[in-house]
DNA sequence: TTAATATAACTAATGTTATTAGTTTTTGCA
DNA sequence: TGCAAAAACTAATAACATTAGTTATATTAA
């Protein structure tokens, strides 16, 4: 019945688009308009105003980041499972900067559904973690670890915290391994997969 | 010879008042203008516009976040001083979270006013690490990991990412801990080029 | 095939904010 | 006492978000 032009998923291509090329500060109903060639008050037929699509962008982040690390991570265990978690998890910050912003800045952060999209995250994490030998809490604590290192490091790497010319992937292989070898001595255990090379 | 009024120092606290209660977000010519009884137009004797507020104020923010973290390392070494830094960080993030969040938005990162304050913080650091045992290459390594993990761990409380109703303060024990054990760990495995796969 | 309806996209209008230009006012010093 | 510097002001403009109300089109039903 209507005037088919526009769809969701590609107005949040299109923004997702310049969240990561203008940064999130450039994505405006303005410019998405601009991009899509169409008038502003347009966009009110999809999205709720530049908060509902903030909300809506920070819920596809989520999903597209959750595809990327059930992708690295199936098949795997162990420390083995944790770091290719970890890689995919930088790789996704790097080649998606704006929407990976975008994850972590809903309008709403206790929005039912931002809340289900990261505990989906969550869920993947702990399977992980009891995998590795760490339950319950422990394992809840851990994962809360675990993403403070990944979310701290693509962050400041992003936000050019880290102004040194040092390589950065050698930190991230260090700071991955010191967190790793951190949590073996605090379970007091030998590692699952043999540790460190 | 000027009409004395405002004052660099009584606009920039009551900038950082304003993004510590209404979020960085809030922080606009317009709201500060209102809070300190003047029109938007007479901020820009003070700051160059929006902008220029942000980049104040994250120097601003960085200079008191060194003060709290010098305070707080003063004395102290090894484990304990890394700690006591820690510690410091993240209820500084906690008592001013919109200044904590200016700290690492600056308008343009590579402004050396930033730079240098950022540097003043890497440097305290660095003496932290020298007295740990690690030296160069491998301080600033260890430097970027301990960054990684306090600004990720202050970052996602304070962004409501950890949902679950589970002790803060043990997760961030716990998180610090495990750092710990994992530096102490490298430290004495590989020291010079602890190389990876 | 045509008419009705639902809805996308539009124009017009309003309010907020940032910013610039130009004016007024006040303070400290000559 | 008067002058110059600078802070604060008014006025004006542009960009953006948002709302209200209108137009146009695609699908469905007659």
């Amino acid at each position: 019945m209507p005037r088919i032009g526009l769809d969701l998923t590609i107005l949040l291509q299109a923004a997702a688009e310049i969240a990561d090329t203008q940064g999130i500060e450039g994505l405006s109903l303005a410019t998405l308009a601009k991009k899509l060639n169409v008038r502003t008050p347009s966009l009110y037929n999809h999205v709720d105003g530049l908060p509902g699509l903030r909300a809506k962008l920070s819920v596809y982040g989520l999903e597209q980041l959750h595809a990327k690390l059930t992708d690295a991570a199936v098949g795997r265990s162990g420390d083995d499972a944790i770091r290719a978690f970890g890689e995919a998890y930088i790789a996704f910050a790097r080649s998606r900067p704006g929407l990976y912003d975008l994850t972590l800045r809903a309008p709403d952060p206790h929005a039912p559904e931002v809340v289900q999209a990261g505990k989906k995250l969550v869920d993947l994490l702990v399977r992980l973690m009891n995998g590795y030998g760490l339950e319950n809490d422990d394992a809840l604590h851990a994962i809360r670890g675990l993403r403070s290192v990944l979310h701290g490091f693509a962050s400041l790497e992003q936000k050019g915290g880290f102004g040194l010319p040092l390589d950065l992937d050698k930190s991230f292989r260090l700071l991955l391994d010191a967190f790793l070898a951190g949590i073996h001595t605090i379970r007091s255990k030998a590692p699952v997969d043999g540790g460190q090379p």
